[in-house]
DNA sequence: CAGGAACGCGGGAATAATTCCCGCGCCATG
DNA sequence: CATGGCGCGGGAATTATTCCCGCGTTCCTG
């Protein structure tokens, strides 16, 4: 028999957290040892503590989770983190593996994959949500690494423009096109990128930080 | 010794539902009696087990959270439902409210004022997060409004799918409304907001939290 | 309790936007 | 020099949006 698994638990909802520790505690080798409500008190827990699992909400306030594992990740490259978020979009996956981490499990995950999630991270494997994995799967065979790459540059011109919040009116003079051709883009720039609505398109440029919210 | 009382949980995160389940149940006098991962599937569940107090999480698939209360509260006028929400705003306190809820606890709620929510909205008292009834009180004496406290119930809940990217013809079949109803309710929403498109009602709706990017 | 106002809902009709399909010219690349 | 992507936009059909209207309900308020 092992010591137990020593784990560090960051997430800023107190209930989210408690709801977490008691179910891994509930666990005979997992013991959460230290946690933490912003991503600068994780790396100073991270630090004083040493544990051999981060589980990492990626929504946090301060720095966020992404910056967090960063930091972590840089300091001691070793670092066995997991990350979590409430999001389904795989970007949030795409940039915690990039960011570091060694797992992600999603909303849809059910609780015994998280204690799961944490066995094979600190085993150190890797972990990531089997749905996550298969939507990342499938994007990547379709050739979309960065959605944003297939677009050719006057899409994604445009594409700015939109999600700023420009009509296909105001964009055409600006651009001197035929409001004809703007609104072809524009169609063409949603089937490229997914997307139904220019709501989502907007909330896609924000989430990667082409534009401000 | 009363009987305990019994709760209806509804959260579409597994893993958030398995913790507070555990959180509530190490309360002697607490019970979960059934859980709900859409709106629709707790208004069926409401109706079989005739919970004592519902947990109803605002951000829910389908039938969002407020529309869920709507349904429960007009079957049963006198049903007791705590909100509970990720947001901050505290346009969502009010909007739960309004829709008839007895109670809100936020993100920011250590657990220990969950289990006392759920104990006075069982008793028939009603319960607000410390925070977030300052938070309110403090912009009623200052006037200090946010751009959507203009919108009415329905503007509102119409307004945060709209800012999720769904489109006027999803939103309609998820609130039982004709499309034409959406339609007007999308144009009187942009005008009260100001904007001209729904790009920039998205931006402002993750600008002031109300989704995320 | 009557009257008014705000809300929720949706039809009708005109207008505007979107979409699909098409063609043209350009220019780079194999 | 041909092939394919890009930039550009017209035509036509389809949808969406908008403005205006009415109806019923509810909730005050005088």
């Amino acid at each position: 028999m092992h010591a137990p698994t020593r784990i560090l638990l960051v997430d800023d909802h107190a209930v989210v957290r408690t709801g977490f520790k008691t179910l891994l505690e509930n666990q005979p080798d997992l013991r959460v040892v230290s946690e933490a409500e912003s991503g600068e008190q994780a790396c100073r827990q991270f630090v004083d503590h040493a544990p051999d699992v981060v589980i990492m909400d990626l929504s946090l306030p301060g720095i966020g989770g992404l910056e967090a594992i960063r930091r972590i990740v840089s300091r001691e490259a070793g670092a066995r983190v997991l990350a979590f978020s409430m999001h389904e979009d795989t970007i949030f996956v795409e940039q915690a593996l990039q960011a570091g981490a060694r797992g992600y499990i999603g909303k849809s995950s059910a609780p015994v994959d998280l204690v799961e999630a944490v066995r094979q991270i600190a085993n150190g494997n890797i972990y990531i949500d089997a749905e996550m994995a298969q939507r990342i799967a499938f994007q990547k065979t379709k050739g979309a690494d960065s959605p944003f790459q297939g677009l050719s540059t006057r899409e994604f011109e445009i594409f700015c423009l939109l999600a700023e919040g420009l009509s296909v009116n105001e964009i055409s003079p600006r651009l001197s096109l035929s409001s004809k051709t703007v609104a072809n883009y524009a169609t063409q720039i949603k089937a490229k990128l997914e997307v139904g609505t220019t709501a989502e398109l907007a909330r896609l440029a924000i989430r990667h930080g082409i534009v401000t919210a």
